[in-house]
DNA sequence: TCCCTTCATCGATGGACGTCGATGATGATA
DNA sequence: TATCATCATCGACGTCCATCGATGAAGGGA
């Protein structure tokens, strides 16, 4: 068989459809909210303590208070944790519903 | 009850041990390595074809070719793809075992 | 051998991100 | 009211990142 001049060889078919511009964005935007080493430790804290308030984080990573509170509102953004004040402090705790989206993102 | 003017009051108790700073680093990374949305579509897209050509990524997403193969480095240096070269053309294909371990991350 | 295609790397550039000190808002205490 | 503690926001600074054009390496075909 011989191949057409102008069709010289081809690796793969005709493109499937690719996922939805939208649906990558807010994906990205979710796994970006985890792309810190900062955040990562306090989604793992919130995990195990149902609901912890800001002054623990300050204390328990080495960070500055500022650094804290932006790492937090990144999470707050990205709707994976929710914060909730009680007098002079403030609470977080996790949104397991949207932890759990994540996790289906990466497969059944 | 008095109070202690010393410690005047605590919101929350001793910290409990933080996640050791080197899984904290591993996992942001890989976190990283998903924070964009080229990198979550061209998963995605392995996620159902089981081995694609660079050139039909390239096709596929609106990026320059450099472009692609720089989010492909990427993905490849974060270990959730793997690429064999067979002739002229380069295939890539997901590392079952990163995103499941990636998943197990977020909870059980 | 020469040319074409595919892909990776390099260098540059514009924008986004992490970090901090300073400041402001709010509630508790005296 | 005045003061203190907690927390969010602001402005600035240094670094990292996404993107591209240009170039190089490697293979296939004539």
């Amino acid at each position: 068989m011989q191949m057409l001049p102008v069709l010289p060889a081809l690796c793969c078919g005709p493109d499937t459809p690719v996922l939805a511009p939208a649906e990558r964005d807010v994906l990205a935007l979710r796994f970006k909210a985890l792309a810190d080493p900062a955040r990562v430790a306090i989604v793992n804290r919130l995990a195990t303590a149902e609901e912890v308030c800001v002054c623990d984080f300050v204390a328990a990573l080495d960070l500055s208070q500022p650094t804290v509170s932006h790492h937090l509102r990144i999470l707050r953004e990205a709707g994976l944790v929710e914060a909730s004040r009680r007098g002079t402090w403030a609470f977080y705790r996790l949104v397991p519903e949207a932890v759990g989206a994540l996790r289906d993102a990466l497969g059944a």
